[in-house]
DNA sequence: CATAATAAATTTACATGTTAAGTTATATTT
DNA sequence: AAATATAACTTAACATGTAAATTTATTATG
């Protein structure tokens, strides 16, 4: 078998970890975590481009989380004045979400230490690194996306009667 | 401020998912978690290189968990009988864990697919670029550990009295 | 040897990940 | 229009992530 260090998803946890290593003791000295982080960020964007509002379900593809998470952090948000909430007219049941005005200075506070440790990044990693390393995340991540859509069981397939051959291992 | 998207422990987190988003539903069916999985696979390491058992710090840091998740995980599995423990003689605070019988079988169970999935992930990506995610993932990983060991407020560093400005808002 | 400092695990408390089930509101179907 | 199916969340239940506090055992010091 494969050896155990060769694993991709431990991989990509390790690397994942050191880059938010060192900026994370700025979020906690806020009492943010990093998912909260994300929404505030997401929030931040929406202020800027005029959006203002978001909907729970766009807010969540957004930040990459899932509804349930999501909706506990909101509540969470909402008790500390970071953000708000309104029904939807439209729509009644959809909340929509935007950052209050405590909310926006503490982005504004936080975002100097988040610049500074991508910068940081780049200067350690190297520019063209950094770049390069976007790109295969992100072609790695489409191409599954694409090939697990076209083949949801394809590594079940592998081991079916139909497939045969079987690389001689399975039975 | 830099957008959203271009977020790396976002795009991390996304290239974790899709990998690993295929191979959940058979380690589901055997009512295991990725970290579980993880932990099961170390130890048949350990029975397979004859090193036999492992206590909890060193199965931590081989499996990528911390030891509060690590003690929560191995009474689980030792409840299903899928490991087991016994207190080192020479060292009575070290639990001494190795999978049992059982255990070997359903790695060797499950084996199989996670292999699929590797294969799929490599046909789908390229080898080539595989190894060069590899290769980036591990040098990001290892440069960010140095850099953040010989300075560890670096991102904050920048944001000292000395760097003045402060934002106006700390205290 | 008695005490203090460490080390290995566990426990606690709270936030998040994740699947399934439940609510309420809107859209479809008959 | 009434019944049914969907959609947008929310809640529940359980596993994990994480920092801090505890417990028990070993080591270092006085």
């Amino acid at each position: 078998m494969r050896e155990f260090r060769r694993s991709l998803p431990m991989s990509l946890l390790k690397a994942r970890e050191a880059v938010m290593k060192n900026f994370i003791p700025h979020l906690r000295e806020q009492d943010l975590s990093p998912q909260q982080w994300r929404v505030l960020r997401a929030l931040f964007e929406a202020v800027e481009s005029g959006e203002g509002e978001i909907e729970m379900k766009v807010l969540a593809e957004r930040c990459y989380l899932l509804l349930p998470s999501l909706s506990r952090i909101v509540q969470n948000l909402e008790k500390r004045k970071l953000i708000s909430r309104r029904t939807s007219q439209s729509d009644q049941r959809c909340s929509m979400i935007s950052l209050t005005a405590s909310g926006v200075d503490l982005v504004n506070l936080m975002s100097p230490q988040s610049e500074a440790r991508y910068e940081h990044i780049t200067r350690v990693f190297g520019y063209g690194k950094l770049e390069l390393l976007y790109e295969l995340l992100d072609e790695l991540t489409n191409k599954l996306a694409e090939a697990d859509q076209k083949e949801p069981q394809e590594t079940a397939r592998i081991e079916t009667p139909a497939a045969a051959g079987n690389a001689g291992k399975a039975k």
